[in-house]
DNA sequence: CAGTGAGCGAGCTTCCGCTTGACTT
C-alpha cells in the first residue's frame, strides 16, 4: 500500500510522475473538476449571498469514488493541481469531497515534469489558496449567471428553435464576425494607381537583369496617366544608394493559440483537428501538454534543444533566449508546447506527423539565431520631373532560424505589403539605367478579411476573451447553435485598367482580376446577427470587448484577498438582474426586419425578416385580408443585404414544369434543400442544377436515375412486413420503419438468401441487445 | 424526409473551464 496519493489533473501527467517518484508514491488524476454547479436554480442560492450548491457530475462519479478509496488507505494526500485559478479550485473541491481539511492538506506545484521540479515541489508543499479558489468561484458563478439568465431571454423573445444559447465567451466572439461582416457589406473600395518601372542592369557576371523600381501611389487615372506622359523620353539616374542591414527574430515556441493558427495556414488544419492530433501526441508522450498559454521552456528542454542545435546546425546557429508573454490573461500553468526529446525530428507514418514536425521546427527555431540581411534602396531620379523612383531590394547574408521554419502570416497582416523584395543587381551612384517600361496599375483598397476559426482564436486571445481548453470548443459552440457558418465565397470579377509607357508610347488597357473570394471563412447567420443585435442593444456591458479584462481585473483583486467574492458577484449582478427584467418586460421579439419594397402585381410591401423557421421574405402583412407569400432565403443570402430583386426571384417557386408519365412534375425547396416532386415521391437536385431554371428535360433523367439507384440498393423486400433488405456503404442492412439494423458478419455474404424468418430474427436479436450508449448525449 | 411563418405554454433548453472517452449508425 502506498503511503502518499498525489492526485494531478492529466492521467498522462500520472504516468510520468508516478515513475519520478517511485514506490513511495500512487499517482493519479481526476480528470479536471470533479464537481460543478447544479443546474436546478442555477446552482446559486442568490438571496443567500449567492452561496454555490456544488454535485458530481455523472461522469466524474467514477473517478470520484476511485479516489475516495484510495485517499481513505494513504496516510499523506499530495494535491498537484495545475497551478492556476482553476487547478486551485480543483484542489479545493478534492479536499471537500475526499474529506480532507485545506487548510492543512499538502498542495504542491511544478510547471514541468522533471525530477529535480518534482522533487523541489514536494519538499517546498504549501496549502490550498482560499482566495485564489474564491476568485475561481467568482468567474465561475458570474459565467454561470450571464449564461443562465441571458439564454432564457432569447427563448422568450426570439421565436424560432428552442436551443439558443449567449454567454460571455461565445456571444462576444459571434459579435466579431457580425461585425467584420458589417464593414465588409458596408466597404466602399478606394483605386489608386501603383506606378512600376522596369529597368534592366547588369550583375556580377555581366548578364543583363530586370529589377523593378516604384514610384508614388497616383490617386486617379488622370494623375497616372499625366504622371507616365511626364516620363516619356526621361533619363533614369541612380541618385543614391543605401544599404542598411536588417535582421528578423524568431517567433516564440507554440502555445494552444499560435499552434492553431500555424496548423490552420500551414497546414489546413480547422482548430478542433489541431488540437485532437496534439492531444494523441501528447498521450503518446511525444510533446508537452497541449492546452497552454506559457511560452516557457524547461531547463532540461533548454538543454537538449542546445545539443540539438549544435549538432546538427552548428554554434552559429544558437542563440537561446527566454520569450516573455504579451498577453496580460496569461496564467502560465505549464511549458509551451514543444516534443519531449529533441533528437526526435520526426515520427513515423501517422497522421499527427506535419503536426509533430511543425512544432518540432517552431521549437528549434525558437532558440536559433536571428536572420541576418541587408536592405538596398535605390532612388532613381527622372530626368522630365521632379518625382523619384525608389527601388529596393533584401540580400539574406545569415539565414540562422529561417534554415528550419518561417512563420506564416494572416491575410490580415499582408494587407498593405504588397511589395516582393527581391535581389537587386549592384548598382553605382550616377548609373544611367536603360527603361523597358512603366506601368501604372489600379489598386483597390480592400476591407479586413473575414476570420478564419484560428484569427478568431487570435483575436480572442487578445482580447483575453476564453482559455486554451476553450477555444476549440466555443468555436464549435457557435457553429452549432447557428449563428456563424464555415464557408467558402466566390469572388465576383472586376475591371482594372492599365497604363503603359513602352518605347516612348503611351497605352492603356483593361485587365479583369477575382475580388472578395474566401476559402473557410465564418460567416454570421441572419441569426447570428439579430441575435448580436438585440444582446448589444439589451447587455451592452456584458457584450463589450473589454468585459472580461474588466472583471478579470476583479478576479484578480480577489485572488489576492482585497475584494470578497460575493461582494464582486452582487455588484455585478444587481445592475444586469435589472437589465434582464426589463428586456424579458418591454424588448420586442427579434425579428430583423428590413423592408425592401413594393411588389408591383399586389402593390403591397416586400420584407425580409427572421421567422419562426430561420430567415425568409415575405408579401403583404399578416393583418391583410389576402395572407401573405412567404418563400426561404436562400442560405448564401441574408436579410441584411438580399435585393428587391432577389427577393421577388424566391417567390417563383414551386413552378411546375410540366407532366411525365401523366403526372405533374413540380419543383420547390423544402427542408433539405431543392427537390424535384412527381407521383408522390422526391428527388434531390444535386448542387450543379438550380431550381430556378431546371427544364422537364433536365429533371427527368434525375427521376430515372434514382429510381435505378434505388433498385440497385435493394437487395430483398418482405412488401406486407415493411421490411427491406438493403446494400449500403457499411454493407448490406435490414430496414424496417425507421429503424436499421445490422446483419451479422457472418451471414452477410448471403444477405441475398435470407428469409423473413432469419431476417425477424436478425432484428429481435439487434432489439434485445441495443448497441452501447454513446457518451455523448445525441441531440438534434 | 420535402410544412410551416402567430401565440399559448406542457417541459425542455442554456454558461465557462478543467480533463478524456468510446462511437461507427
Amino acid at each position: 500500500m502506498a503511503k502518499n496519493l498525489l492526485i494531478v489533473e492529466s492521467p498522462a501527467k500520472a504516468k510520468t510522475i508516478e515513475k519520478i517518484l517511485g514506490d513511495d508514491f500512487e499517482v493519479k488524476s481526476c480528470y479536471g473538476h470533479i464537481r460543478d454547479l447544479k443546474k436546478e436554480e442555477m446552482g446559486i442560492d442568490i438571496k443567500n449571498n449567492y452561496q454555490p450548491t456544488y454535485i458530481i457530475p455523472e461522469d466524474k462519479e467514477k473517478v470520484v469514488k476511485e479516489l475516495k478509496q484510495l485517499s481513505k488507505k494513504s496516510s499523506q494526500v499530495w494535491l498537484a493541481t495545475d497551478e492556476d485559478r482553476e487547478g486551485e479550485a480543483i484542489s479545493w473541491h478534492l479536499c471537500e469531497v475526499l474529506g480532507l481539511d485545506p487548510a492543512t492538506t499538502k498542495r504542491i506545484i511544478f510547471h514541468e515534469i522533471t525530477k529535480p521540479a518534482i522533487r523541489a515541489a514536494v519538499e517546498n508543499p504549501r496549502t490550498v489558496d482560499m482566495n485564489l479558489v474564491n476568485a475561481q468561484q467568482a468567474r465561475r458563478i458570474l459565467d454561470r449567471v450571464v449564461g443562465f439568465e441571458l439564454s432564457p431571454v432569447l427563448w422568450r423573445k426570439m421565436s424560432m428553435k428552442n436551443n439558443l444559447s449567449a454567454g460571455r465567451v461565445q456571444s462576444v466572439a459571434v459579435r466579431l464576425i457580425a461585425e467584420r461582416e458589417r464593414e465588409i457589406n458596408a466597404f466602399k473600395p478606394a483605386s489608386s494607381y501603383r506606378i512600376e518601372a522596369l529597368f534592366t542592369a547588369k550583375d556580377i557576371s555581366g548578364k543583363p537583369v530586370g529589377f523593378t523600381a516604384e514610384g508614388k501611389k497616383q490617386s486617379s487615372a488622370e494623375s497616372a496617366e499625366k504622371f507616365l506622359q511626364s516620363c516619356i523620353g526621361g533619363v533614369y539616374t541612380v541618385a543614391d544608394i543605401q544599404v542598411k542591414p536588417g535582421k528578423k527574430s524568431p517567433p516564440a515556441p507554440f502555445t494552444t493559440s499560435t499552434l492553431q493558427q500555424e496548423a490552420s495556414r500551414k497546414l489546413g488544419y480547422s482548430v478542433s483537428r489541431t488540437m485532437v492530433l496534439a492531444q494523441k501526441l501528447y498521450e503518446s508522450g511525444r510533446i508537452t501538454y497541449m492546452r497552454t498559454d506559457s511560452l516557457n521552456l524547461s531547463e532540461t528542454a533548454m538543454e537538449s534543444i542546445t545539443a540539438q542545435i549544435n549538432a546538427q546546425y552548428g554554434k552559429k546557429y544558437l542563440q537561446p533566449r527566454k520569450f516573455k508573454n504579451k498577453n496580460e490573461s496569461a496564467q502560465e500553468a505549464h511549458e509551451a508546447i514543444r516534443p519531449t526529446d529533441m533528437q526526435t525530428a520526426s515520427i513515423e507514418d501517422s497522421d499527427s506527423k506535419r503536426l509533430y514536425e511543425l512544432i518540432w521546427k517552431r521549437t528549434i527555431a525558437s532558440q536559433m539565431s536571428d536572420a541576418e540581411l541587408e536592405r538596398t534602396t535605390a532612388r532613381i531620379s527622372i530626368s522630365t520631373n521632379k518625382e523619384e523612383l525608389t527601388a529596393q531590394g533584401e540580400v539574406l547574408k545569415f539565414d540562422g532560424f529561417l534554415k528550419v521554419y518561417m512563420e506564416d502570416r494572416d491575410e490580415e497582416d499582408l494587407m498593405e505589403d504588397e511589395r516582393q523584395e527581391g535581389m537587386l543587381p549592384p548598382l553605382t551612384v550616377n548609373q544611367e539605367l536603360p527603361l523597358k517600361e512603366m506601368k501604372a496599375t489600379e489598386r483597390f483598397s480592400r476591407p479586413l478579411p473575414r476570420y478564419t476559426e484560428a484569427s478568431l482564436v487570435k483575436k480572442l486571445e487578445e482580447l483575453g476573451i476564453g482559455r486554451p481548453s476553450t477555444y476549440a470548443p466555443t468555436i464549435s459552440t457557435i457553429q452549432k447553435r447557428g449563428y456563424v457558418e464555415k464557408r467558402d465565397k466566390e469572388g465576383v470579377k472586376r475591371d482594372f485598367q492599365i497604363l503603359r509607357l513602352k518605347n516612348g508610347k503611351l497605352t492603356s488597357e483593361t485587365a479583369q482580376e477575382n475580388t472578395g473570394a474566401e476559402k473557410s471563412k465564418l460567416f454570421p447567420t441572419d441569426l447570428g446577427l439579430v441575435v448580436t443585435d438585440f444582446l448589444k442593444q439589451h447587455f451592452n456591458d456584458v457584450m463589450d470587448y473589454h468585459f472580461t479584462a474588466r472583471i478579470e481585473q476583479e478576479f484578480d483583486e480577489v485572488a489576492a484577498g482585497k475584494l470578497k467574492w460575493n461582494k464582486m458577484i452582487d455588484d455585478f449582478y444587481n445592475p444586469f438582474k435589472k437589465d434582464v427584467e426589463n428586456t424579458i418586460e418591454n424588448a420586442e421579439r427579434i425579428k430583423g426586419e428590413r423592408e425592401l419594397g413594393i411588389d408591383e402585381a399586389s402593390g403591397k410591401k416586400v420584407i425580409a425578416r427572421m421567422g419562426r423557421y430561420g430567415p425568409m421574405v415575405q408579401i403583404g402583412d399578416v393583418s391583410d385580408e389576402e395572407k401573405p407569400r412567404f418563400a426561404k432565403l436562400k442560405n448564401t443570402q441574408s436579410i441584411e443585404t438580399i435585393s428587391f430583386e432577389e427577393a421577388m426571384e424566391l417567390f417563383k417557386l414551386p413552378r411546375q414544369l410540366g407532366g411525365f408519365e401523366d403526372k405533374e412534375v413540380t419543383v420547390n425547396i423544402g427542408r433539405f434543400g431543392p427537390y424535384i416532386a412527381h407521383d408522390k415521391n422526391f428527388y434531390s437536385l444535386g448542387k450543379e442544377l438550380d431550381p430556378y431554371s431546371i427544364t422537364l428535360e433536365e429533371a427527368i433523367p434525375i427521376i430515372v436515375e434514382k429510381r435505378k439507384a434505388k433498385a440497385e440498393r435493394t437487395i430483398k423486400i418482405f412488401e406486407k412486413e415493411k421490411i427491406q433488405v438493403l446494400r449500403g456503404p457499411y454493407g448490406p442492412y435490414i430496414k424496417q420503419g425507421l429503424r436499421n439494423y445490422k446483419i451479422p458478419k457472418e451471414q452477410q455474404e448471403t444477405a441475398a438468401e435470407l428469409d423473413l424468418e432469419e431476417v425477424k430474427k436478425i432484428i429481435e436479436e439487434a432489439k434485445a441487445n441495443p448497441p452501447k450508449k454513446s457518451f455523448r448525449k445525441k441531440k438534434a
